[in-house]
RNA sequence: GGGAGCAUAGCUCAGUUGGGAGAGCGCAUGCCUUACAAGCAUGAUGCCGUUGGUUCAAGUCCAUCUGUUCCCACCA
């Protein structure tokens, strides 16, 4: 037969199937009182990077349900877009400045933020292409950034109305100070490493002159602002020590007077069991401090010297500092001793110098109300996570959620819309105000801090639906349906987005949370810039198309749990795609201008049985890949779809029709089934492989414009067909019988022989002279021979038998028939068959379980008893036989 | 320190309310059988990490131990 279908895969016509989907506006979604919305926000891609594997792997989920979605009938929305990554964009426009030997502050505030927008379009702009090349089928029309111009209104909305509500307040907090570059610091530009440092040990006075606690420090300047020393509650040393105070002996005349207290913080096994309380100056003593109701007393100003509350010690370095107290403490005999330890240090990454957590007035979230309908929503079952454990990671945030630190000391973000007047009066409000809403002073200048990237991601599920207006959109829109995400940003937003949502939507923004795992490297390990092991995705769509990467990242795989990535896998899928492409290929040479109108779709009842055995067995698979679909088990559902084209359907039933097919008379009745059974594939696996679905899905449907926006399949009871799969089990397990034998004898290929069967029962005979044609092409034997059912059982001289289902089986072969060898398999069967009966005879005379197992089970094992019986009947006939030979 | 996973064939991993252990790769053997050698057929391989418990029945549920990974916080 003629083709000029290529005979292998090729997935180089991905870009022109793409650019012709978004001509045809296939992806476009709008308010449509007709269909039920379905609706996913895209986690929006920071504009740091390009997109790495977690991205692709992201999105290929996200992809996946919402084409299900849309072949389902659902109005399906997904919303693209990027997000400005405050710090972490920041940190890398700082670095490429520095490789020009700009910095920052020399730069000014607006030139740094021209130069962050074009790192911004440059990214930006990769980060969608990119999604588009993995066919990524997001309504680009309603591509949002989280710092454009819509999105920053809602946002200064947003805070404008929770800082009038009195959610929104001003207070100290510890941040990290780099004292050479002036400014704070992330955690993410801390470089922490093992160092070389020296514990001095101290001991501070008992007020009441009665006696000394000694405690250890690495920092002894921070002496200065030390306000306790804490025990463990529960340390009998220092139980008799309570009730009077200490003294920090380094104010000369003025000696400052701090309480012992009890925190469980403190490790009563580590040193002397008693520490050191600096609130202003330790993020940990800050918490104690808090606990305690400590003063914070700040000893240090933004060049790192000593500051007034350091007293004889102002204007000091930190190191000279720290060399006077130690000289002070020992001239009073209160220094004990310093030692060399190793201990961990965090340093700024651009200076190396060491980091000094420094008190500084900060925008807080209060969080106490806004935390318990968040937790409400998740205790009540009405926020769903999959799997539920990560359900639990939320729970747990919620209940130790503290107020949320929303400033940040950096430029790129929203700035935070708080006025100051000379007099310190601060005017909050969205649009800048003219005059100070307390003293009318026209004097304002703009608070130079911006917010928490997190701030605007929080509101993303409706800011990009338009609120605060209420369009159509929202209404119809929100709440969404799924949140695609991995598990480490669980805190930092989806509890946020739940909280604003409930806020300022009066509901969940989302109503499924699927997090799923990360994709490490062939060794497990997590890919990383710095250690190069990371894949690109780009690199596999490059090679072998965006079909085969998605496939990669589904099939098979439980999408919750951390994967790796193997490039073996990936030929994998290959190789599966090139056998679809095949299979398209077989059915269209066969159906050369067969394919329109003429195709006939018979009434499942006239139909061959391996007709009704496919049909029964593809409408099995939609219910289960649907229901796979439903319950976001998308790995499992790839597997399945894949089993079944490999396995079931070009194995098994392509190998069945090929004798029909060579019969003109036959043949169109096959060709339909083909096609049906391969288009409802090709829906089904549309979701996953949108690529090669949609060019195999045209070729065999000409009429069809797409199948993106094609029906999904539905499960038709009346195509359920028990009895005819479990007829095709008989029958492939005659053939595997069959080839089993030709291969333990190496019967050449080339030799045919005949097959000569004795049914044992009339059902069996049907079914067995019905399979005649392929039953002989599958053994590939010359021919099958069908005894009549009730003619009297007479063995064949010098054949080999072979018990199958409902019937005995020849094989004339007598020059290979080795009747040691012979007699050896009929008792190794007669063994295993032996061993079964036993199985479930011990079962079944089992009193328990004859009471307690449910009724169908015990009906199944007696079902399979019979079946054992008669097999093993028939084995031991043969035996018997033989031996009278 | 707080939280959460994982441990099943040589390797990488599935295994849905408990009901006779699976796939891919790899390996062995034979095949270019007129869709596909990126293929076809056949085959071998498992005390389902340890110990105990619940149950008629445990890879699956509970507890314990061992090993390992991740998230958050941190070592005065």
């Amino acid at each position: 037969m003629e083709t000029n279908i290529p005979k292998h895969y090729d997935p180089s016509r991905e870009n022109e199937i793409y650019t012709r989907w978004l001509e045809r506006g296939y992806f476009r979604a709008s308010v449509n009182p007709e269909k039920k919305p379905y609706t996913i926000m895209i986690p929006p891609p920071n504009v740091t990077d390009k997109l790495h594997v977690g991205h692709a792997f992201n999105n290929t989920i996200q992809d996946a349900l919402i084409r299900a979605k849309r072949m389902q009938g659902y109005e399906a929305l997904w919303v693209p877009g990027t997000d400005h990554a405050a710090i972490a964009t920041e940190v890398q426009v700082v670095k490429a400045l520095a490789k020009e030997e700009i910095n920052k502050k020399d730069l000014g505030r607006e030139a740094f933020l021209k130069r962050v927008w074009e790192w911004k379009d440059l990214y930006g702009g990769t980060i969608i292409s990119q999604l588009k090349k993995m066919g990524i089928s997001c309504d680009w029309d309603r591509e949002r950034f989280t710092m454009d111009e819509g999105l920053s209104a809602a946002v200064l909305e947003t805070f404008e109305r929770l800082y009038n509500e009195g959610k929104i307040y001003r207070g100290e907090r510890l941040v990290n100070w780099c004292v050479t570059c002036q400014t704070t610091i992330s955690d993410s530009e801390i470089e922490h490493e093992d160092g070389e440092g020296t514990l001095y040990h101290f001991k501070y006075p008992k007020s009441d002159g009665s006696g000394y606690i000694a405690f250890a420090t690495t920092r002894p300047e921070t002496m200065l602002g030390d306000t306790a020393i804490a025990v463990h509650p529960e340390d009998e040393r220092y139980a008799d020590d309570f009730g009077t105070g200490l003294i920090v002996p380094l104010f000369g005349e003025s000696p400052r007077k701090i309480p012992l207290i009890k925190d469980a913080y403190v490790d009563p096994e580590y040193g002397t069991g008693a520490v050191k309380i600096t609130p202003a100056h330790d993020p940990n003593d800050f918490e104690v401090g808090e606990r305690h109701n400590l003063p914070r007393i700040n000893i240090m100003n933004d060049d790192g010297t000593i500051n007034k509350n350091g007293g004889k010690y102002a204007g000091l370095t930190r190191e000279e500092a720290r060399n006077q107290i130690i000289e002070d403490m020992d001239a009073q005999g209160l220094f004990i001793k310093k030692e060399k330890i190793t201990h961990a240090k965090g340093a700024h990454d651009r200076c190396h110098k060491v980091v000094e957590p420094l008190i500084k007035l900060q925008w807080f979230l209060r969080m106490d109300e806004l935390s318990k309908p968040a937790l409400e929503a998740y205790t009540s079952g009405k926020l769903k996570f999959h799997r539920e454990r990560y359900g639990r990671i939320y729970k747990h945030w919620l209940e130790i959620v503290r107020d949320w630190c929303i400033s940040r000391q950096i430029w790129w973000g929203h700035r935070i819309p708080a006025y100051y007047c000379p007099s310190g009066h601060v005017t909050v409000s969205k649009t800048a105000p003219s005059a100070c809403t307390a003293c009318g002073s026209t004097e304002l200048t703009q608070d130079e801090d911006t917010l928490d990237t997190w701030f605007s991601s929080g509101i993303w599920p409706f800011s990009t639906l338009g609120w605060p207006d209420k369009t159509p959109e929202l209404e119809y829109f929100y709440p969404t349906n799924v949140l695609v995400t991995a598990q480490e940003i669980i805190f930092n937003w989806v509890v946020r987005m739940t909280f604003m949502g409930l806020k300022f939507m009066g509901d969940i923004p989302f109503t499924d949370v699927l997090i799923h795992g990360t994709v490490l490297d062939a060794h497990g390990k997590k890919m990383s810039k710095s250690v190069g092991n990371g894949i690109d995705p780009l690199e596999v769509v490059e090679k072998y198309g965006a079909d085969v990467l998605r496939l990669a990242f589904l099939n098979g795989t439980a999408i919750e749990n951390d994967t790796r990535f193997h490039w073996e896998r990936v030929e994998f899928c290959r190789n599966f795609m090139n056998k679809l492409w095949n299979a398209a290929r077989f059915v269209l040479m066969n159906a050369t201008g067969a394919l329109q109108g003429s195709l006939p779709v018979s009434p499942p009842l006239h139909l061959p049985i391996e007709d009704k055995w496919i049909l029964s067995r593809v409408n099995g698979l939609i219910c289960e890949v649907t229901e796979k679909f439903d319950s976001h088990d998308l790995g499992m559902a790839t597997q399945k779809i894949v089993d079944f084209i490999w396995d079931e359907f070009c194995d098994w039933y392509v190998e069945i029709v090929k004798p029909r097919l060579r019969n003109e008379e036959t043949k169109p009745q096959a060709i339909g089934i083909l096609v049906r059974v391969l288009t409802t594939c090709l829906k089904l696996l549309h979701p996953v492989t949108p690529f090669i679905t949609e060019d195999l899905y045209l070729a065999l449907k000409p009429d069809e414009e797409t199948i993106v926006r094609s029906s999904w399949p539905v499960y038709d009871p009346a195509l359920a067909d028990p009895a005819a799969e479990k007829a095709l089990d008989n029958i492939k397990e005659a053939v595997r019988g069959v080839r089993n034998i030709r291969a333990d004898k190496q019967v050449p290929p080339a030799q045919k022989i005949t097959l000569i069967i004795q049914p044992h029962d009339r059902d069996a005979s049907e079914l067995y002279s019905q399979a005649k044609a392929y039953l002989a092409s599958l053994c590939n034997a010359s021919e099958a021979e069908i005894r009549p059912f009730d003619a009297e059982p007479s063995t064949v001289e010098g054949a080999i038998s072979l018990v199958v289902p409902g019937a005995l089986l020849y094989l004339p072969l007598a020059s290979l028939i080795d009747t040691e060898k012979e007699r050896a398999r009929m008792e190794k069967e007669r063994k295993r068959l032996t061993q079964e009966l036993e199985r479930i005879d011990a079962k079944l005379s089992n009193e328990g379980y004859m009471a307690k197992a449910p009724a169908n089970l015990i009906a199944a094992e007696r079902g399979k008893r019979g079946d054992f019986a008669a097999m093993l009947a028939k084995v031991e006939n043969e035996i018997r036989n033989a031996a009278e030979e």
